[in-house]
Parts: C-alpha cells; sequence; structure tokens
RNA sequence: GGCCUCGUAGUCUAGUCUGGAUAUGAUAUCAGCCUUCUAAGCUGAGGGUCGAGGGUUCGAAUCCCUCCGGGGUCGCCA
C-alpha cells in the first residue's frame, strides 16, 4: 500500500531519490511516510526546513487522492494517507487471507529446512532449558512452514557416554532392582534420581573412587559387554519413554530420530578421507590421530581422529550431517542448541564448509542462553532443576485457580481444557518473547503471571473480541470503509505491520518479534474497545467496527498459532 | 590469558545488523475507571549518566577504538 503511494509520489516528483530517503515514521501523529532531508541539504546547500518546506507545497499541488495530508515538520516531510483508502486496503487483504488460510507474508527463497531439536542427554528428565529449546523449536519450524518453507524436524538422543554409565553405575550400586513401576513413578524420573544419587555419593565418599568405576564402565560397555549393554537397554529405555511423554505434553513430533549409540563410532572415512585428499588444514601428528588447523579461523586445533582410530564427538556429528544430507537434501540446517556450544558450532560449521559441504551460508546455529535459578546455574547433577513436567502442570494449576474464581459455574471438563491451554501459553510466551539470545533469571514464583505482556493478555483479548462478536451476531460482510474515524487509526496501523513482524520472525529466525507484535496488536485493541462501546454504535458504523474486530480476531489467531499456542473464544 | 557474548528506570525488556524527530513496553509503587460489548482490561503519576571514556557524523542506545563489569567457552570429553 505505502509503496503505491511512494510510486505515485515518485513519479511526480523524479528528481527525489525516494526509495533511498523515505522512512516509517516512529510516531503516528508523523503519518505513514516520512521523508528526512539532511542528505539533500548537502547537496544543494540549502537547509533541510527549507527543502522540506518547498515539497510540502509541490505535493500538495498534485493533491493525490489517497493522501490525506502533506505536512513538513522541521527537516522532515511527513504524508498522511487517507484513513478510509488505508482502512480499505488493510483490513480487505486481512479477511481475504484469513477466508483462503493463506499466508501473510511469503519467502522468496521457499527452502527445504532441517530444524534439529532438542536433542537432550537422555540420563535425565527434561527441564526447564528444554522446555526453551522445545518453544523455540516448535514455533520457529511453524513459522517457516507457513511462510513456504518445507520443514523437517529430527532429533538426535544422547543416550550413551560417561553421564549414562554413572547413572547406571548408581542404579547397579543401590537401585534394589526397583523399576519405575514398582515404585510408581514416571521412568524419567526414576532414572534422573540415579544420577543425582551418583553425584552426592560421589560428593560424600571420594574414597569409592565411583569416577573411576563409571569410566570402567563405559569402557565395558564400549567393550559389547552383554551384562552392561542389557542393564544399559533396560535404563535407556525408561529414559527415552520418559522423555516421549514430556514431549506429548510439549506438542512435538519428529520426523527422524537419532541415536548417539548407534552412530558415535562413525565418521572415520570423511575424516579418513579428507586427510588424505588434503583438505585444507587436515594433518596427522606423531601419535598418528587426526586434526584439524583450524587457527587461522581463530578456533584452535581439533582432534577428530584418536590415535588409536576411534572417532571423537565431532567426527561423529560430520558423519550425521552426511546422514541427513542423504536423507532429506535440505537446503538449510537449523541447529537449536544452547549457547555454551557456540565454539562447537563454529567449528562444526567451518569443518563442513572446508569438506564441501555448505558453512555458515547453509548452517544455522540457533543459539540460546542460560536460564539461572534464583540460586545459581541449574544443575542436572545436583538437582537443582526445574522440570518440564511440573513446570506446566503447575502453570496449570495456577490457570484453573484463577478460572475457578472467575467462572464459579464451568463444568469441570471446561476447566480442564481452559487450563490447560492457558497454562500453556503464559508458559510459552513467557518464554517466546524474550530475544534467545539473553541468558535469564526464572523466578518460579514471580516469573509467571497472567496479566501484562504474557499469553493469557493476548488470549484474553482474542476472547473478548470474540464476546462481541457473538453477541452481534456478526456476519462477514465488507463494510463502507468511510465509516472508520481516528480512533481505530492505531489499531489499523498495527493491523497492518503484521507481514513485516511475519517477515522478521521468518527471515532472521526471531520468534520473539511476534510476541512483541502480538502485545502491540493487542494493546492497540484494548485501547479501542475501552473507548468506544462498539455494539452501541449506528448501524454502518457498527459494521465497520465489528469487521475491524474480526480481521483483528484473525491476525490474533494466526500469530498466536504460530508461537503454537491455541485461542479460547471463552475465558 | 585468547575467543564469543551480554550490559537500557527497583526488576524485566524493545530498539543495535540497516544511525534520524520526544529511548519501547511490562512489572512493582501511587492515584483514578466495573448498573454500560469479559476489570486476565483501561487512564494518569513518579522512576533513565542507554556500563564508562574517547572518536566518526549535520545527527549515535545504534558504527569504530580503549576500558570496566557479568556469563559462556578454550579436552585425543560429550
Amino acid at each position: 500500500m505505502k509503496q503505491q503511494i511512494l510510486d505515485k509520489v515518485q513519479a511526480l516528483l523524479p528528481e527525489l531519490p525516494l526509495a533511498q530517503l523515505a522512512e516509517a515514521p516512529k510516531l503516528e501523529e508523523h503519518g505513514d511516510i516520512a521523508i528526512p532531508f539532511f542528505l539533500l541539504s548537502k547537496e544543494r546547500k540549502q537547509s533541510p526546513v527549507h527543502i522540506a518546506k518547498e515539497y510540502e507545497e509541490k505535493l500538495r499541488g498534485f493533491q493525490i487522492p489517497e493522501i490525506a495530508k502533506v505536512e513538513a515538520a522541521g527537516p522532515y516531510l511527513n504524508i498522511h494517507i487517507s484513513l478510509s483508502y488505508k482502512a480499505k486496503s488493510v483490513l480487505e487483504n486481512i479477511a481475504e487471507k484469513s477466508k483462503t488460510h493463506s499466508s501473510f507474508y511469503e519467502t522468496a527463497t521457499k527452502q527445504k529446512i532441517l530444524v534439529e531439536y532438542p536433542s537432550p542427554n537422555n540420563n535425565k528428565a527434561l527441564h526447564l532449558g528444554h522446555v526453551r529449546n522445545i518453544f523455540l523449536g516448535n514455533s520457529l519450524s511453524k513459522i517457516l512452514k507457513k511462510t513456504g518453507n518445507t520443514v523437517f524436524k529430527v532429533n538426535l538422543n544422547n543416550d550413551r557416554g560417561i553421564a549414562i554409565c554413572k547413572s547406571l553405575l548408581s542404579y547397579k550400586l543401590w537401585g534394589e532392582g526397583k523399576t519405575p513401576e514398582s515404585e510408581k513413578q514416571k521412568s524419567d524420573k526414576f532414572g534422573t534420581y540415579y544420577y543425582t544419587l551418583f553425584d552426592k555419593e560421589n560428593k560424600a565418599h571420594p574414597e569409592l573412587k565411583l569416577e573411576e568405576k563409571a569410566q570402567e564402565l563405559l569402557r565395558l560397555w564400549e567393550a559389547g559387554d552383554k551384562e552392561t549393554l542389557d542393564l544399559w537397554r533396560r535404563f535407556i529405555d525408561w529414559m527415552l519413554e520418559g522423555n516421549k511423554e514430556t514431549y506429548k505434553n510439549y506438542k512435538i513430533s519428529f520426523d527422524k530420530e537419532y541415536f548417539e549409540s548407534e552412530i558415535y563410532k562413525e565418521g572415520k572415512e570423511i575424516v579418513q578421507k579428507a586427510f588424505e585428499n588434503k583438505v585444507q588444514g587436515f594433518a596427522k601428528d606423531e601419535s598418528g590421530a587426526i586434526f584439524v588447523d583450524l587457527e587461522d579461523k581463530n578456533l584452535g586445533k581439533k582432534f577428530l581422529l584418536r590415535s588409536d582410530g576411534t572417532a571423537l564427538y565431532m567426527t561423529q556429528d560430520l558423519y550425521l550431517a552426511y546422514e541427513k544430507e542423504k536423507l532429506f537434501h535440505p537446503d538449510k540446517y537449523v541447529f537449536i542448541v544452547g549457547s555454551e556450544q557456540e565454539y562447537h558450532f563454529h567449528v562444526l560449521f567451518e569443518l563442513l564448509s572446508r569438506i564441501g559441504f555448505g558453512g555458515n551460508e547453509k548452517n544455522f546455529h540457533l543459539s540460546y542462553g542460560m536460564i539461572y535459578l534464583p540460586e545459581g546455574r541449574m544443575k542436572s547433577r545436583e538437582g537443582n532443576v526445574v522440570e518440564a513436567d511440573e513446570l506446566l502442570a503447575e502453570q496449570k494449576a495456577l490457570a484453573k485457580e484463577n478460572l475457578k474464581e472467575r467462572n464459579p459455574n464451568l463444568s469441570e471438563e471446561e476447566l480442564e481444557k481452559r487450563a490447560q491451554i492457558i497454562g500453556y501459553s503464559s508458559l510459552a510466551f513467557f518464554i517466546l518473547k524474550f530475544n534467545p539470545r539473553s541468558d535469564f533469571v526464572f523466578n518460579p514464583k514471580e516469573s509467571l503471571s497472567f496479566e501484562g505482556e504474557t499469553g493469557p493478555y493476548v488470549q484474553y483479548t482474542y476472547a473478548r473480541i470474540c464476546s462481541i462478536l457473538r453477541k452481534a451476531a456478526y456476519k462477514e460482510k465488507a463494510p463502507d470503509f468511510t465509516e472508520y474515524s481516528d480512533k481505530e487509526l492505531a489499531l489499523i496501523n498495527t493491523l497492518a505491520k503484521y507481514k513485516d513482524a511475519l517477515e522478521e520472525a521468518s527471515e532472521q529466525y526471531k520468534i520473539s518479534a511476534l510476541a512483541h507484535y502480538l502485545v502491540q496488536l493487542c494493546k492497540k485493541f484494548n485501547e479501542l474497545y475501552q473507548n468506544e462501546p462498539i455494539l452501541k454504535a449506528g448501524e454502518k458504523r457498527k459494521q465497520a467496527l465489528l469487521y475491524l474486530c474480526s480481521c483483528t480476531a484473525s491476525i490474533i489467531k494466526d500469530a498466536l498459532d504460530l508461537l503454537d499456542i491455541e485461542v479460547l473464544e471463552e475465558m
């Protein structure tokens, strides 16, 4: 819309480099298009205030029907688009798109994108850190898909290694043959107990040399010792089963799951071949270990094959890259992994680039910051974590309490359903509104509220709109667009910006842009709601306002869905 | 120590990539608004050396340099 008007102006004023100058003003009162004249002022040796004044007169003379007002404000020239033209153009587009369920923004590139998450260590129940990972992954996948990409989701289970062996040892020593069934516990929670128990006993009794014994168990596991493998299989199945249940609560599904235990030895050929082909930086040291020298990239030296020829973590990741390429042929890989692994991914992408596999342009590490508790960093080993299952259950319980107070006559079934949706949204929105890079402190008592910039605030706004439409028995019909007044201007302007928010979220993987947009949109609607009794307006104006309500609801629903949050028509 | 990253009101946060008009909101506090479309809402007030200093520019929270502070990471671990 703006572009069309800009084109018109450009045709009339060919001497102005509008594409370069024009910008969107920050303040509503400055209109829709602003042209600063600082640059021209230098060229023409005239004051920008003077030039702005000159063009104000010129532009007024043209009498462009879509332009309501042209105003020189100091060194700026502000252009106001006519309200009825704007309303028609913005709202009709929304109504059309929602009717056909099409996207408000489509990417030009339309890639096949593989999103890898949450890839947990399967030696413990999932906690708040994973929750952040999962929300980011779920939402990003939806956004990328909706904007025209094909998305695959894969999960790498880290189901082997020293951490698991600590749990195994602990269970062997103190488990007394108990099982999740015998203890009536969720199976991953049962397993987590033995992991933290190891740490506790290890600290209390260094004389038991538990670390060494765990190492020994790892050696047995790698040597294929049957007893160890059987015990591991039993234990890891408990963990995987428990994780799976959590995934269900958090609505994740995968196109493919990988298991480290199945691939941890792979990748030797890739490294060997790269060495033989003298790929840049690849070298062998005197003990026969192969490493790659990345000093030129400030990444140091990275070993890829031990002197005994066995693979390392990085080697396995190279192999996995090949496997994923073979199966999916994606254009782009997105890894959703905590910021503590940034170095690892810098190295991985550099290696992939050197062996001809696409570097930074094909791979992206969506890195997110740590979550701290008021008492410090979360440490699974020590058990001071907020567990994913409990977190969701608590939010739901809180929402339920709230609902009961507001609506004592709700059936238990309806209560349950609404509490589930509201609890989930408060959690998801709380996490997604942050810039993922930033660390934050999670205070369970204070962090999650239902007021202010929250999921429930957005849902509440949606429910309010639904209530109005219900009471008016609204049937969609294009209104008389001249019925709109300045009271609705802010809301209409914000609706027009949805496309930009979605574009930012999709192209720059910036989910928080969408969350912030939603808060802004709801705020504008609530302001209107408070000042304008919609159902009491005259018939024609009411029709126009209802149409606006309906469009707003469509956008809220569309954007919430991309954050993987459901809407409620009543709250 | 090297590298990465963050620093914006009591607390949390947007804006930084791509410099532009009066720095965005939330929360907490205080003062108002429910016989009127759902008060999980709205209005108003107070609260800021945008970590510090220098530079570039007509113009810097934004770009460059130095420094300070927090976090991460630097293994033939995963």
